[in-house]
DNA sequence: TCAAATCATACCCGATAAGGTATAAATATT
DNA sequence: AATATTTATACCTTATCGGGTATGATTTGA
């Protein structure tokens, strides 16, 4: 399982979006994205999924990575 | 998917805990767990992971539910 | 190599999440 | 039915998240 961190900086990327670019676009603030990719442990859920429905997803319910299998 | 309120309380009933166990045992207050089964949006993201994590699960990346296909 | 754009870090402020607790409502148990 | 357990609601306080912004570092590209 990707984490979130690194699933929002690679999809950003690949969009050719700036920070700024995402933080307006998806309605929170550029300190926001930031906090968020890198990596915030505190962040609030639904300013996650503000960010995250940009691209499709929204967060869930997923396994523990203990050792962590690939994919995607 | 399955909301990760429904999962909780689910899970929570499943292993016959009540509220303040589950909130003794996952290290939040009481106060966390309840608003969490009650759906409120705004909430940390670690501190759900704090709970999750006693049933070996965590938060992640998942699709945005639509129409929703069911599952589990 | 220099300039421009992007990103990281740090500060302040207002709003509110989280905890504690108390009481009421609802469920379960006898 | 009466009681005990569990859950919901409400209030108060403290800590901090999120936004804004400014400055410095890093990266990009001309």
């Amino acid at each position: 399982m990707k984490p979130i961190v690194t699933f929002i900086k690679e999809k950003r990327r690949a969009l050719k979006l700036s920070q700024v670019e995402l933080a307006f676009k998806s309605g929170v603030g550029l300190r926001f994205v930031r906090e968020l990719e890198q990596g915030k442990t505190t962040l609030r859920l639904d300013k996650v999924n503000q960010v995250l429905a940009l691209f499709g997803k929204q967060v869930g319910i997923t396994d523990l990575d203990h050792v962590e299998e690939e994919e995607n």
